[in-house]
DNA sequence: GATGAATGAGGGTTCATTCAT
DNA sequence: AATGAATGAACCCTCATTCAT
């Protein structure tokens, strides 16, 4: 049970790393300072060590969040009673729904390696791993159900994560096509080098 | 006609954009020091600035190059005289080629506006650009040429060019996939997308 | 109202300044490093940079310290009702006051424009003008007045300015003559370019 | 008797000084890059090592260069004979002439102490006693002989000095006065202050 | 005599981090 | 919980100087 005390800390990291994505996406982790971050949430620099103990772990949470976030809807949609199709078309859509909603927190997440090293590198390596294959189970789900082909499950799901994880390099809100089309596009298209014909 | 002056120079030049490549694509723009660069060419520090203005010049010329590499083959492509099927065949193995084949200059590329301003940038942009419309093209002809189906073509090309430049995230030359094979099962699956069945 | 946090900071950047100020006159604004700066004032490079943004800043202000000093000290001499060489006699005596008992600020002002450009270098040159203005404005009352011969205001005002500045070059706090007695003689000789006899 | 060789050594050294005071005038000395002085001259910054053996060096000579000028021209006026008045009058008009027309090398002079130690220093110090020896020499000729006030000599000297050395910050070969009139209308001030009237 | 190339010592500046208040 | 001030380690870049050719 969490008090309020507790509550309003959780809430105010939260505010922390959404201002923290914002600039790293936009400047990179290397280009960002404490005090870019701290400038717009009106805060100061020194201040901001009291929630995070330092930059690393600022970078090191928007990954967490993010992924849990995924990994979380994944787990929903695998759990879901429905045909691998119609599945995969649901995981499609997630992941751009979340690459565009959380536009920023998505960028972030870019060669882990460049930034992180020892534990904190394998934590988040190991997450990505179970996002992988979560994809991997629903394409053998697949194949099993003569839903699909049999393709090489692997490319496929590079294939896949590629297409899906570009978006978030040209999306715009603003432009022409709406997440929501992306996704049904994408979903389309994308089945069909799986989906018997 | 270069001397052998201008062809010393440009060999070395050449060497210090790949030691720099090769080190931007391991710690990324940021995080790599001239020092270290110079280091691994077993040169001063100093000396660099003989033949780089700046670190920006390194990075813009690591774009440039393989950019110019990109543009060339994909020219080539263009012109020749086979099918649309044939050349999207082509560009995406000539693609996923020179991903591997150089790929620290090509991870080098990675979000040009986090380290360009102005200028540079807008070259670089401009190159991608006309990188991108070689792929429409190619799409567009099969499209007329009753080759591919309908397809929406910057969808396509966006999920084509995603999958491609993914791949220098997980390729791995000592993998168990080489990269012509890698070619031949992504040009397999993505032109599904598009051929008629 | 100030605070007195805030005039802590403004006691903490004068400190600063007449630091600077004695270095720059001493090796020149180049041959002066920041780590000089800091060492006289036992403190870090690093934590000059929080108080004036840049080395350039530096300069400027300590132009700005004494030319508000100056300019201020003129007003006054000009707004006092004296006859015109009573005027002149005491804008000698303050100028070589200031020269000697600011001696290192004084030094510091020459040649703004080797190390200024745009903004700076215009407000500074502006002072400059407005300074030898008050100059000019004392001659030419003295003219009207019929204290003064009908000399060249330009001319006399170089003359006057020369000589003055001049002392700072020779000036020896520990020197025969002090500032006070160079001052009388000053005024003295000067004067005989322009009074009648 | 000099060889051909070395008069041409000689001419090339001279050109070299004259371009680096053109510079040092213009940008001060530290400002004053090797690269920058070689490249008005169109040779390369390696070349100039052959003819002074470095930046010092180049400073050096240039204030030698002035001096000798200065000094030379001094010792004529004092052998000539003229009375003590003309003789002022002369030293006043060459040193502006020389301060106007080689504007650059006289601006050079400023502040040896800011970038000699040692011999060099004392050297240059030694010459500017000099000079200011033939000024206190004429000055206390006219007095002896009546023609001047009974004036401080070392006081006059100062004023006159400045006065005089001052004319470079200001002078414009293209303003309103020639230097041939600026010269005319100080030594008639100037002399005010020592001719009985 | 001239030069291209290299060097290395520094200098200005930035910034993550700390800590007393 | 917050902050102002300080720190020091790095980093980019400059430049006088050297030297083989």
């Amino acid at each position: 049970m969490s008090s309020i005390k507790e509550r309003k800390i959780r809430k105010k990291k939260e505010e922390i790393l959404r201002a923290a994505a914002a600039i790293f996406a936009k400047k990179g982790y290397h280009g960002t300072t404490m005090e870019d971050v701290a400038a717009k949430l009106l805060m100061t620099k020194g201040s901001m060590y009291y929630y995070f103990k330092n930059k690393d772990e600022l970078l090191y949470h928007c990954h967490k969040m993010i992924m849990d976030l995924s990994i979380t809807k994944m787990k929903e949609i695998i759990a879901s009673s429905k045909s691998a199709t119609e599945k995969l078309e649901n995981a499609i859509k997630a992941h751009i729904t979340l690459a565009t909603s959380e536009k920023s927190m998505f960028m972030v997440m870019h060669k882990p390696s460049q930034h992180f090293t020892d534990d904190y590198l394998q934590d988040i390596l190991q997450d990505r791993t179970t996002y992988a294959q979560y994809f991997d189970e629903i394409i053998l789900e697949g194949i099993l159900k003569k839903e699909f082909n049999h393709v090489d499950v692997k490319m496929v799901r590079m294939i896949l994560l590629g297409a899906l994880n570009w978006t978030q390099e040209w999306y715009d809100p603003n432009g022409e096509k709406s997440a929501e089309e992306i996704s049904e596009t994408f979903a389309n298209y994308l089945l069909k080098m799986l989906v018997k014909q």
